[in-house]
DNA sequence: AATAAAATTGACCGCAGTGGTCAAGAAAGG
DNA sequence: CCTTTCTTGACCACTGCGGTCAATTTTATT
């Protein structure tokens, strides 16, 4: 046992090859993700990832460590593919929206599992008992971030006769709404390789209502001035 | 064992005192609201209903009648309380969804536990196999509430330059956007008595701020003229 | 080749909690 | 008083769980 990143774990998982190192952490994410805490089970995980039940407990110590190491993975995942791709000096809202959307929705293509075990974990709040440390961690990671994302925004660009904090919920929530039916109807259909190029389509039609909605009349954006 | 509105039930438990009959009904809504059928306890739900354990098998046959009944009497409740208020011959389709929306929110206050098991089992799919004729009853009229609730909408009060079924998304959105963060605000507050007209303001607000956006400008509403 | 060490297996364990039963007793009705 | 209805909760068989470990195979070392 050691400790590497804040979660001890067996270094043999780490010596594993990496196929069936990513073989047991898809089953595990998988797993944890679409179940919780509670109704996951480690048998499960082992069939799905095609080893001994014994092995699952060779390398992590119990379903406790196994579920922290799934979570903090998750973060991880969240974080490189997602939070640091966030654009917060950008000051049309509109505009720093849409590129956070934009990576999020090619970040929960990719894998929507570590998405899914987070919101799961967060709303159950399987991880404050069992993981104290890293809930805290996500919990600032999207305070921090709902905070940063909503700051320091160029509000002269929207019209004037509205309350800023108005355009900017009006803005949230359409695209939210936007970005939620659009997920939810990638579940039905089963698809990894969604085409996203055309989705981005109908989304940008969107930004362009907003734009023309809540912003004021665009005298012109500079483009084609004198 | 009789049949009533096409769920077999034990007659004892309609002779019920009122007051257990509602205990028990309470105590069974809210466990399988809560934690899906799978999860859901009878152990738990005799514990909470203050009855002993046989009585439960005494009313009903087994887990899967509990659940019917459970299923039934909140769809029942839905469509007494919330579908059967809603007004589709209103067109103007912000003050449609406003009724509908409000309609919502009262009886979600009144008693959430109908909205949130419907809700679960429905994406949990554990009606389908337990009760699917209730299952398929559930998707027609969800369906058939949608297709009516954006029919017959008087487009010409939208404003010109934008197709109409962008502008329903933008109201659509807006508007779920909103009641999803009231009623999650309303998780954490505990309250059962909720001021509901206070939140109200905000919510007329809001539609104010829609009629402003996506609305032709208005001339007048016919209140003062002439 | 021989030995030691590491990796892997899956049968097995105790256990917690499940849905469901039923003999026994209490209450109510005639 | 007897009969019927109601009510109890100890009890049961069962399932699936997290977790173990003796035995075996594979790999590394000498």
């Amino acid at each position: 046992m050691v400790k590497k990143g804040g979660i001890p774990i067996t270094e043999a998982f780490y010596k594993l090859e990496p196929d069936k190192q990513q073989r047991i952490l898809e089953a595990v994410l998988k797993e944890f993700a679409t179940q919780g805490y509670d109704k996951a089970s480690t048998n499960r995980i082992v069939q799905e990832a095609g080893i001994a039940k014994g092995m699952l407990f060779y390398y992590f110590k119990n379903k406790q460590e196994l579920f922290r190491y799934a979570l903090q993975h998750s973060i991880k995942y969240l974080t490189e593919e997602y939070v640091s791709k966030l654009d917060y000096t950008e000051p049309d809202f509109i505009t720093r929206f849409q590129k956070a959307v934009e990576s999020k929705m090619q970040a929960y293509l990719k894998n929507p599992y570590p998405f899914a075990l987070l919101a799961n974990a967060y709303i159950q709040k399987d991880a404050i008992a069992i993981a104290p440390d890293l809930y805290q961690e996500l919990e600032e990671l999207t305070a921090n971030g709902l905070q940063q994302m909503f700051a320091n925004i160029d509000t002269t660009l929207f019209r004037p006769d509205l309350a800023p904090e108005h355009i900017i919920n009006l803005i949230r929530w359409t695209i939210d709404g936007w970005s939620n039916e659009t997920i939810a109807a990638l579940q039905n259909q089963d698809l990894i390789d969604y085409d996203w190029d055309t989705g981005v389509i109908d989304f940008r039609e969107l930004l362009a209502i907003l734009r023309k909605v809540l912003y004021k009349e665009e005298a012109d954006n500079g483009d084609f001035k004198g």
